[in-house]
DNA sequence: ATCGTGACCTGGA
DNA sequence: CTCCAGGCCACGA
């Protein structure tokens, strides 16, 4: 039955879970799946929450920009060794191509396998 | 019930 | 291209 039984802080954890290895997410397109898509900024205050030993893949949340926003001491560099560890590619800018590796929601991942590229 | 804050987003100059 | 401002939502005290 209700798989819902949290808050809108749960369904973002719920959500960042779902996102597959090697796809990032920006804050607002997980806010706009968790029910709210202006309530990018609460998904970044739910992720700044979140313990140094969390089951959640926060570190594949990023902005729009396809960049890190997470400034806290030694996430930006985690985040960005994690993410390179998927095998997602930053260019000099920082940034990672939300077009190539950005993940297209809970519902295409269920049973969508596209050729890529 | 109110107030303040925040790992954001968008648009305009 | 960069810089500035506003809005918008959720949650804790």
């Amino acid at each position: 039955m209700s798989v819902e039984t949290s808050s809108f802080r749960e369904r973002v954890l719920v959500l960042v879970s779902q996102i597959p290895a090697g796809q990032v997410a920006t804050y607002g397109q997980i806010a706009a799946l968790a029910g709210s898509p202006r309530a990018a900024r609460q998904v970044g205050g739910v992720l700044s929450a979140l313990p140094p030993d969390t089951a959640v893949p926060w570190q594949r949340v990023i902005n729009r920009q396809g960049s890190l926003s997470t400034w806290r001491k030694g996430c930006g560099e985690l985040q960005q060794a994690l993410l390179e560890a998927e095998g997602i590619v930053f260019n000099a800018s920082g940034a990672c191509d939300l077009s190539r590796y950005g993940w297209a929601g809970p519902a295409l991942a269920a049973g969508s396998q596209r050729g890529a590229q």
